[in-house]
DNA sequence: GGGGTCGGTGAGAGCGCTCTCGCCGCCGGG
DNA sequence: CCCGGCGGCGAGAGCGCTCTCACCGACCCC
């Protein structure tokens, strides 16, 4: 291990400007209050020393550490490993360091992993957390509400309901959803079916729900339950064909489900999108492209959402942020038209 | 902001307990010479006032962090989205908080952000770095090494080749794209082709030597440059029918690149795999499954990887460790058959 | 039974920084 | 010309921890 040559104090900077390390601590730190000729030797003894300010010995006294804690709370590495919390990370990333804060990142492993995360989020390592939780009976999110730091979630958390004073961020899943069926509608499909996903993510549960929204009360027949994954999104299309043989459309929850659900489509013969459309959710490019024929799909900009998380968690830590009581952020979706519909 | 009510400190455990904040000290750290009455009582107060040490403090004495940092560099979004990076990062995550460290994730944002990097490296706030840096002009591990800081690269980096003492990680690029020409071979396929990656980055080059040392000499129009992209993937086996209409079988650098090739050769009236097999590269799970047919392709236990990478760092920031001089840590693929061969 | 040894414990310094406070010199007003 | 005020700067305390060192009692050996 390389003996990283005593790396320098303020004491030393102080020494080789000529002045006290209090004028230097103000120079480092935004330089008011000190005479122009004399900030000026400073910044050249800091240059010429090549200081760098010792965080911990800073955060020892402010009490803040310029740090917040992303949590990833995702026990399948299957779906960990799908683009979107890595899209997510870019934007959380890109708008933290703009203001100078590090991402420390924390993945849960397995279901008695939430103590220890909890516990480090209580230890006051952080001064913020970013929290994505998918789903319903995950008891991280209330562990954290009691560990009392200032935190925000990706996607809107169930139990937030009536709630207020829950931060988060989120796309507008319900709209996106409706926003899919109602293209398809469009292009006089009558028989539009929709494979969901796990019912118990809010994602999947507002993606139906926008579904319904556009098709009401049609045939209960076309609604089938699925899992995210190419393999569910086979198994229900093969369901839906028996049940239902004369459907039109497909509305997956997302494009993971539609991938399957090509498959099989081709499969028995159907033509897309002539026989059947069908539409996915969340444009994940390397699948959304790499199906055949490329999906239609609802768009989400997954990288904002993390930038937005970022900003409003920041907000909540700037101690001359006004006291306010933030709800929800819901993004926008588009539709993006490719060859499947 | 929930005011934290003024967290314990080792003080008021001390007080507690009746005994001294060294004694404190001991029995939090490992508990070491303290005798069991005693340390049963402290470790009671801990308990009861839910004292968290201090890591700031801590740190400031010690100069150890508990924390790496783990650097992706890697400019084109697209490429950061694939699943690869994410497995990696859980591998790590893992080795990492099982040994009580923390986290810390460095994305570069664009060009000049290597310098902001190198500073934060350099600057002492973490105790050693995970390095991922793909392309062979990146200035990234260069200044890296400057700072002097205790790093593992993920990849076999490019200029390493005559030095020493480079600590890396990578799968054994070349054994497996022989394994998948081979296996090629063995279905008595004769014209086969290679897409390559972009060969700036070793992992790609390292594929393309492995087909060579199967296929020696062979046509050279058979390997056609591409990007990794499953676009790229399109155009480069456009190109390469055109070329060598009797092409029999293809391997592609990667899964992406393939799901573009599946395509052209679908458009193009080919089966797969009674006229064309088409093997792929990484085994990247949403991608390889969701193709038609289902892709053959060569696994890398990436997850293992980043857990072998933080496990090597680790072992050099021990002070325990005997001064060693590791090179780098080649990990076996293994050949995943499916339905396009 | 006295001196040496040794393991367990406490006292205290000090890590590098921020921040409060007090001093000092300069200004304006009476 | 003297005094009050104010802005710029330095002195010093203290954040919560670790670690060295000195101390003390118990134990062993001669």
């Amino acid at each position: 291990m390389t003996e990283t040559a005593q790396r320098p104090t303020l004491e030393a900077v102080a020494a080789r400007a000529g002045v006290s390390r209090a004028t230097v601590s103000r120079v480092v730190n935004g330089g008011d209050g000190v005479r122009e000729p004399l900030a000026e030797r400073v910044r050249r003894a800091v240059e010429e020393l090549g200081y760098v300010p010792n965080q911990a010995a800073r955060s020892l006294v402010t009490k803040r550490h310029g740090a917040v804690a992303v949590v990833i709370a995702e026990p399948e590495t299957r779906v960990f490993a799908d683009p979107f919390f890595a899209l997510q990370l870019r934007g959380i990333s890109k708008e933290l360091t703009a203001q100078d804060n590090q991402l420390v990142l924390l993945l849960t492993e397995g279901r008695d992993d939430h103590t220890r995360v909890a516990r480090y989020l209580a230890g006051g390592h952080v001064d913020g957390a970013l929290v994505f939780s998918l789903h319903l009976d995950d008891p991280l999110p209330g562990l954290i509400r009691g560990a009392g730091l200032p935190t925000v979630f990706g996607g809107r958390p169930g139990w937030s309901d009536g709630e207020a004073g829950v931060a988060y961020v989120d796309s507008d899943n319900r709209g996106g959803a409706r926003e899919a069926v109602r293209h398809l509608v469009g292009l006089g499909r009558t028989r539009i079916a929709h494979l969901t996903g796990p019912l118990d993510q809010t994602s999947a549960a507002d993606r139906l729900d926008g579904y319904r929204d556009v098709m009401g009360g049609a045939d209960a027949r076309l609604v089938v339950e699925s899992d995210f994954t190419p393999a569910g999104g086979e198994r229900a299309m093969r369901a839906l064909l028996d049940r239902c043989p004369d459907v039109d459309a497909v509305f997956a929850a997302n494009d993971l489900t539609a991938s399957g659900a090509l498959r099989v489509l081709r499969e028995r013969g159907r033509r897309v999108p002539e026989d059947v459309a069908v539409v996915g959710f969340d444009d994940m490019l390397p699948v959304a492209e790499a199906t055949d024929p490329p999906l239609t799909t609802v768009r989400q900009d997954i990288e904002e959402m993390g930038r937005i998380m970022a900003r409003l968690l920041l907000r909540r830590l700037d101690p001359r942020t006004p006291e306010e009581t933030p709800a929800g952020v819901v993004l926008p979706t588009t539709l993006v038209r490719r060859a499947s519909t």
